[in-house]
DNA sequence: AGAGATACTAGACACTTGTCTTGATAAGGA
DNA sequence: TCCTTATCAAGACAAGTGTCTAGTATCTCT
């Protein structure tokens, strides 16, 4: 019927993923997501809608892979779950590419000059619901009788959420996600401090 | 002898610093800088070797009119400096332009794709400065036993910075700088858990 | 008033940007 | 094998980029 497509998209839109992730959003050229990804300009018109669709796919996707999961823990733990997951923000291989940081706060930077609403809406998104996460977990250690019932969860949540934004700054500024260990480990300390002795 | 020159050059770098601050250095052309500032084309290159030579003096000016004045109690005071440090990073007027975020975040961000080695110094050099204002901070609260002695300054001023790292962004994404107040009033109960009692 | 020196205006310049167009290519069904 | 259909490769396209180049204007000192 008709000539078969010369990229596989979840590959595709994963190395455009990436791409976008190292150089942002204008930096990187439609002639170069064609040499970095295997989808040729036709095809970035016609499938994806242009590199705009192509960005905000790769977004999704991002979400999907990093930071959904990471959050996932958050769900039905208490404060171990909360410092497991600070301290894997800061635990990274050799050639990790969160590296270059986090690509949902390096974009919120990047869209506050380029204000494309779609893209808004995403990482706003995003956000609210790890400070949502947060609070769940913080819920939960209250339930656990880990920390007092009157804790200000709310609060503490934007908290963690506001630093976490700032590891992911930190990280893009030193090009590696160890250098942010020593303050992850003091934010640790903090939150140990909110538990109850019993 | 000459001509004189249109402009006045403190008035021009701070319309271009808050030009740049607004949109950013890639999204920024030099037309528009031309209209926003009263530098014609012809002396942004003889005047200031460039777009770039510009941004550069445009940084500098940023520090000094933002984050040295804002960074210079820190230098003879303990925990109510730096509490008063973050109450204000929070606390903004109505049209601030610190609604914007933070030239040197957005900075960070943005010049990670650029890679300017000069502008890479700025923000380094800016930021060491900030950690090392926030440990003589927590070095005169030492002094002055509001806190142990063994309490962990140098960890304590890294999570510092990287939580007002963190509060640029997340005033960058909402487009105020009282929207941080709420974290920033719960890490203030934090340092205020460092205090011993007497 | 004239000369000399500097700054400005306006346009040209080569380059890059994202998108669109055109003709060739490749696949499966009749 | 031919036809239909979708995809691809390459180039065109207009608009935008930062910088450079003339010609003109404006200043002060003689």
């Amino acid at each position: 019927m008709a000539r078969a497509k010369s990229y596989d998209r979840e590959v595709a839109v994963e190395a455009a993923m990436l791409a976008f992730w190292r150089k942002g959003y204008g930096a990187l050229g439609v002639r170069e997501i064609e040499s970095e990804t295997s989808i040729n300009r036709f095809a970035l018109q016609t499938d994806f809608g242009g590199k705009q669709g192509l960005f905000l796919e790769a977004l999704q996707r991002y979400l999907e892979i990093s930071a959904d999961t990471a959050l996932k823990p958050l769900q039905s733990g208490g404060l171990n779950a909360l410092i497991a997951f600070f301290r894997q923000l800061a635990q990274g291989d050799a050639e990790d590419p969160r590296d270059e940081g986090c690509l949902m706060v390096n974009t919120v930077i990047e869209n506050s000059y380029l204000e494309i609403d779609e893209v808004r809406d995403v990482t706003t998104n995003h956000y609210n619901n790890m400070q949502r996460m947060f609070e769940l977990a913080l819920g939960w250690a209250q339930e656990a009788g880990e920390i007092t019932r009157d804790f200000e969860r709310s609060s503490a949540a934007k908290m963690l959420l506001t630093f976490a934004m700032g590891v992911e700054v930190y990280v893009r500024m030193n090009g590696s996600v160890s250098a942010a260990s020593t303050q992850v480990e003091f934010l640790v300390s903090q939150i140990e401090s909110w538990r109850l002795r019993t």
